[in-house]
RNA sequence: GCCGAAGUGGCGGAAUUGGCAGACGCACUUGACUCAAAAUCAAGCGGUUUAACCACCGUGCCGGUUCGAGUCCGGCCUUCGGCACCA
C-alpha cells in the first residue's frame, strides 16, 4: 500500500474536476434548488486563515447538499473596488486594474488549491465594465425611483484616505478602514434613501428565524427606531417657529430652556441685529471644529451660549430661553430639543452649569424626590406627574399619549416616529470605483446618463498622487461632456460609488452573470434567489447586511425579483487566532494557508479548521491540531485501501442476522454515526462534532483490520458510508479511496441513509445512584421497564450495602438511562 | 451607561430535552516494533487519597428549585464584542 501522500492526489482531482466542469449547475425548475455563499473576498493579494475557515465552511455545505440531492448553486467572484488598488498606483505606481486582476489571479489559484466546489463559470468581478454597468444602471433605477439624491450636508471625511465615509464606515470616529480620525466637512454629496426603509427593514428582522440574534438586535440598535411628539414653540421676537422632537411629551411641563443644534438653520437669523451675534457665531464656529469624538463623547462638557431670544412652551404659555448648544445633533430628530433639566441627565448637567431653573415633573412610584436633595435627573420610566397643570397626577405612560393628544388637537404638534439610521452617503472621491452615471448641465441640472452609453468607463490615462483629490475630477477627457437632454456643454459627475453598493446586489448577479441585457433575468433570480445559506464574518453585521437588504427591497419594489430578504439563513464564523489574537502582521502571528497547504494538503487544512471549533465561535489556531488532522486522514487512508478488494467483490445486500455480536455493534455505530453526521451538518453546523462521530467510527472499525473472515458485506457498508461521510470535509483523499471502492465520484453518490432498526441496542448499561450519587452501573435489556429496572437495581449487592439498614424514601427509575434510590 | 455573548482538565473542545461531567483531538506517560529514532500500533491520562479497590472534591462565585443541576431560577464576579449625548 502506498502511503498517503494529499500533494499528488489533489492536483490530480483538482484537474479532473475542473475538466470535467464538475461543479456546473443549471437552472432546473423541476428540482429544488440551494443557494450557498460565502462573503466574497476583497482582492488582498493572498487569502489569509479567516477566507480558509468562510469557504471550508461553506464548502461542506455545498458538497453535503449536492449528495442530499438538491440543485446546488455555490460561485465566488471578487469585490474588486477600492482603496488599496489606489494606494498601490500611488505608492508603486502599478495601475489599479493591473494590481487587481493580478492579485484576483493569485487568491483564484489558491482557492482553487483548496479544492472548494466552485462554478466558477459564475465568477463576478465587481470592477469589471460587464458588471459595474449594471450597478450604474441600478443607481438609475434609484435615481427615477426618488431613492437617489444629491445634497449639501455635514459629512464625514477622512484625510488618510481622501474622501467621505458613510455613517456605517466610522467606528469610534475613526474611518474604518485606516483608523485615521475622521471630522466632519460640509459637502455635496450623493445619498441613497435608506431612510425610506427604515420601517420595513427593522420589521422585517422578524422574517428572519435564520439569522443570529445578536445581528438582529445590532441592526435594531442601527436603526434606532424611537416613537414620540414633534411641536411646535413660536420665537415671537422672529415670527418663527421651532420644532423639537420628544420621547418624553410627559416631561413637556418641564422644559426650562430650549436646546439648538450649533448647525441649525435658524441660527443664522438668530444672530441677525442680534448684540451677541459675534459670540454666538464663534461658539458655533468653534464646535463645528471640535472632532467627532470630542462631541459625541458622553462624558464630554455640555457647553451652550445664550442667544438672548426666548420662545413659547405651547403647553403652559411660560417663556423659555433660547440656547445654542454643542450637544445636540443637527442631523437627528428636528436639530432642536426642549431642554427638561429634572428628566434628562445631559440637560441637567447643562442646566447646573449655566445657573438654568429646574422644574420637578415627574415623581417616582413609592417616595417623593424634591430638586434640593437630587444629585442627578430622574430618568426612569416610572411615576406620575406633578406641576404639570390638567396632567398632575396621571401616570406617566398615560400622561404621554393624553399630551400627545392634546398637541394634535390643537394642531401644535404631532406623534412622530424617528430613527437613528441616516441615509447613506454614497459618493467616495476616489477612482477605484463605479463612476456615478450623472452629468451635470448648467441649463438641465443633474441628468441621467443614457441607458444604452452605460457604462460610463473608467477613464485609464489618469495620474495618481499623493494627497491629491481625486484623479477623475483631474482627467479632462473624463469630465468635458455633452448633456444628453439639451447637447449643451456639460461636465460628468467624478465621485465614484461606494464599494458597498457593488457588493449589494452581487448575490444576485451570480444567479446570470453573463447576462448583457439586465443586471439578471428574473427567472433565473427567483429560481436561485434568496440565498438559502449565508455564510461570513460578523464584521458586517451592519454595513454590508444592512445595505443588501435594502437593495432587495428597493428591487422588490421595482418587480425585479419577488422576494423580501436576500439572505433566508446568515452564519457568522468566528475569528481565526493565535496566541490569543487575531492573526495579523503587526502581531507576526500570521499562519498563511498557502504554506500549510504545502505541508500537509487542503484536506488537512480544512478538517483541521473544521474540527478546532464549532463555526460561530473564535478558532485558536495550533499547528499541534493540523499535525492531528493529517494523521486521522492518513488512518482512514490505511483502515480503507486494505479493505478495497473485499469491498469491490461484495454485494450491496448481505445478511444482516448472521452478523456476529462484534459485528453487529461496529453496523450500530456506522447508523449512529451518519445520523449524527448528517444531524450536525444539516441542523447545528457543528462540523467539530460530526468529524469527532466519523473519528469514533473509524476508531471502532480499526480492529476489525487484522480479524479474519469479517462479513464483506458490512465491510463494504463501513468503508463506502466512512468515504462518503467524509466527502465534504476532504474533498481529495475520499475521491481517491473511492476511485479504488467504488464508480463514478464520491460527490455524486446519495448521502448515506441511516436506519433506526440497526441503531438500537439489545443491552444498555443503565447508572444505579443512591441519592443521587453514581454508585453501581449494571447491564441490562435494552427497554426495560421501569418496575424491572427498579428490582434489578435493589437486587445489586453495592447498592444493598448503601441501602442496608435505612429507609428507601422513593426510587426514580429512567427507562436505559438509570435508577435513583432515595434513602434515609 | 445600555445591549449581547461567553466562563468546563495542561490545551482546543463535548455533554442537543434537567439524568454516567470531560466524547473526539492535542500534549504528556508507558509498552510493542526498531541497533536507534521517527512513523505506526496498544494502553493510561481532572484533583486529593490509596499498593489497589474504595472514598471525597470538582463545570467562575454565593444561594435556591429538584430524587438528580454544566444545563433551570435569583444575586454577583470576570473576560470579550457591539452601541454609546439619538432628546
Amino acid at each position: 500500500m502506498e502511503k498517503y501522500a494529499p500533494h499528488e492526489i489533489e492536483k490530480k482531482w483538482q484537474q479532473k474536476w475542473a475538466e470535467e466542469d464538475a461543479c456546473r449547475t443549471e437552472m432546473d425548475p423541476k428540482k429544488e434548488k440551494y443557494y450557498v455563499l460565502e462573503m466574497f473576498p476583497y482582492p488582498s493579494g493572498n487569502l489569509h486563515m479567516g477566507h480558509v475557515r468562510n469557504y471550508s465552511i461553506g464548502d461542506v455545505l455545498a458538497r453535503y447538499k449536492r449528495m442530499a440531492g438538491y440543485n446546488v448553486i455555490h460561485p465566488m467572484g471578487f469585490d474588486a473596488f477600492g482603496m488599496p488598488a489606489e494606494n498601490a498606483a500611488i505608492s508603486h505606481g502599478v495601475r489599479p486594474a493591473d494590481w487587481t486582476y493580478s492579485n484576483i489571479e493569485n487568491m483564484t489559484r489558491q482557492q482553487k488549491e483548496m479544492g472548494l466546489s466552485y462554478d466558477w463559470d459564475r465568477e463576478v468581478e465587481t470592477c469589471r465594465p460587464d458588471y459595474y454597468r449594471w450597478t450604474q444602471w441600478l443607481f438609475e433605477l434609484f435615481y427615477k425611483r426618488g431613492l437617489a439624491y444629491k445634497k449639501e450636508a455635514s459629512v464625514n471625511w477622512c484625510d488618510t484616505c481622501g474622501t467621505v465615509l458613510a455613517n456605517e464606515q466610522v467606528i469610534e470616529g475613526r474611518c474604518w478602514r485606516c483608523d485615521s480620525e475622521v471630522h466632519k466637512k460640509q459637502l455635496s454629496q450623493w445619498f441613497l434613501k435608506i431612510t425610506d426603509y427604515a420601517d420595513e427593514l427593522l420589521k422585517d428582522l422578524a422574517l428572519l428565524p435564520g439569522w443570529p440574534e445578536r445581528v438582529k438586535i445590532m441592526q435594531d440598535n442601527w436603526i434606532g427606531r424611537s416613537e414620540g411628539l414633534e411641536f411646535s414653540l413660536d420665537v415671537p421676537a422672529l415670527g418663527e417657529k421651532i420644532p423639537v422632537y420628544t420621547t418624553r411629551p410627559d416631561t413637556a411641563f418641564g422644559v426650562t430652556f430650549l436646546a439648538l443644534a450649533a448647525e441649525h438653520p435658524l441660527v443664522a437669523k438668530i444672530c441677525e441685529n442680534n448684540p451677541k451675534a459675534d459670540e454666538i457665531k464663534a461658539f458655533c464656529e468653534k464646535a463645528r471644529n471640535q472632532s467627532e469624538m470630542e462631541r459625541t463623547s458622553s462624558e464630554s462638557e455640555k457647553e451652550g451660549i445664550f442667544t438672548g431670544l426666548s420662545c413659547v412652551n405651547p403647553f403652559n404659555g411660560k417663556e423659555v430661553q433660547i440656547w445654542v448648544t454643542n450637544y445636540v445633533l443637527a442631523e437627528y430628530g428636528t436639530g432642536a430639543v426642549m431642554g427638561v433639566p429634572a428628566s434628562d441627565q445631559r440637560d441637567w448637567m447643562f442646566a447646573t452649569k449655566y445657573g438654568i431653573p429646574k422644574i420637578l415633573t415627574i415623581q417616582p412610584p413609592g417616595r417623593t424626590l424634591s430638586l434640593d436633595e437630587m444629585t442627578e435627573a430622574y430618568v426612569e420610566k416610572e411615576g406620575s406627574l406633578i406641576n404639570s397643570g390638567r396632567f398632575d397626577g396621571m401616570e406617566m405612560h398615560d400622561a404621554i399619549k393624553a399630551i400627545i393628544d392634546e398637541a394634535e388637537a390643537k394642531g401644535f404638534g404631532k406623534r412622530r416616529v424617528n430613527y437613528r439610521l441616516r441615509d447613506w452617503l454614497i459618493s467616495r472621491q476616489r477612482y477605484w470605483g463605479a463612476p456615478i452615471p450623472i452629468i451635470h448641465c448648467e441649463k438641465c441640472g443633474p441628468v441621467l446618463v443614457p441607458e444604452e452609453d452605460l457604462p460610463v468607463k473608467l477613464p485609464e490615462n489618469v495620474k495618481f498622487e499623493q494627497g491629491a483629490v481625486s484623479p477623475l475630477a483631474q482627467c479632462e477627457d473624463f469630465v468635458r461632456c455633452t448633456c444628453p437632454k439639451c447637447g449643451g456643454p456639460a461636465h460628468r459627475e467624478t465621485d465614484t460609488m461606494d464599494t458597498f453598493i457593488c457588493s449589494s446586489w452581487y448575490y444576485l448577479r451570480y444567479t446570470d452573470a453573463h447576462n448583457d441585457q439586465a443586471p439578471f433575468d428574473k427567472d433565473k433570480a427567483n429560481y436561485w434567489a434568496p440565498v438559502d445559506q449565508y455564510i461570513g464574518g460578523i464584521e458586517h453585521a451592519i454595513l454590508h447586511l444592512l445595505y443588501s437588504r435594502f437593495f432587495t427591497k428597493v428591487l422588490r419594489d421595482a418587480g425585479l425579483v419577488n422576494f423580501d430578504e436576500p439572505f433566508t439563513n446568515l452564519l457568522t464564523q468566528g475569528m481565526v487566532i493565535k496566541d490569543g489574537g487575531k492573526m495579523s502582521k503587526s502581531k507576526g502571528n500570521v499562519v498563511s494557508p498557502e504554506e500549510i497547504i504545502a505541508k500537509y494538503g487542503a484536506d488537512t487544512a480544512r478538517l483541521f479548521i473544521l474540527f478546532a471549533a464549532p463555526p460561530e465561535r473564535d478558532l485558536e489556531w495550533s499547528d499541534q491540531g493540523v499535525e492531528g488532522a493529517f494523521r486521522f486522514l492518513a488512518r482512514v487512508w490505511r483502515i480503507v485501501l486494505p479493505f478495497a478488494e473485499i469491498v469491490k467483490a461484495a454485494a450491496d445486500h448481505y445478511d444482516v442476522s448472521a452478523l456476529t455480536k462484534e459485528e453487529k455493534e461496529l453496523r450500530r455505530i456506522l447508523h449512529v454515526t451518519i445520523a449524527k453526521v448528517t444531524e450536525d451538518i444539516e441542523q447545528r453546523f457543528t462540523f467539530n462534532t460530526a468529524i469527532s462521530a466519523v473519528m469514533e467510527l473509524v476508531n471502532a472499525f480499526y480492529p476489525f483490520q487484522d480479524k479474519e473472515g469479517v462479513n464483506p458485506g458490512l465491510v463494504r457498508e463501513v468503508v463506502l458510508s466512512l468515504v462518503k461521510l467524509l466527502a465534504p470535509f476532504a474533498p481529495h483523499i475520499t475521491e481517491e479511496l473511492w476511485s479504488h471502492v467504488g464508480e463514478g465520484s464520491v460527490h455524486a453518490q446519495p448521502w448515506p441513509g441511516y436506519d433506526e432498526a440497526a441503531m438500537a441496542q439489545d443491552e444498555v448499561e443503565i447508572v444505579l445512584q443512591i441519592n443521587g450519587k453514581v454508585r453501581d452501573r449494571i447491564t441490562v435489556p435494552a427497554g426495560l421497564d421501569k418496575q424491572a429496572a427498579e428490582k434489578a437495581a435493589l437486587g445489586q449487592p453495592r447498592v444493598q450495602q448503601y441501602t442496608d439498614g435505612k429507609t428507601i424514601v422513593k426510587v426514580i427509575a429512567v427507562p436505559d438511562k438509570l435508577v435513583n434510590i432515595v434513602v434515609k
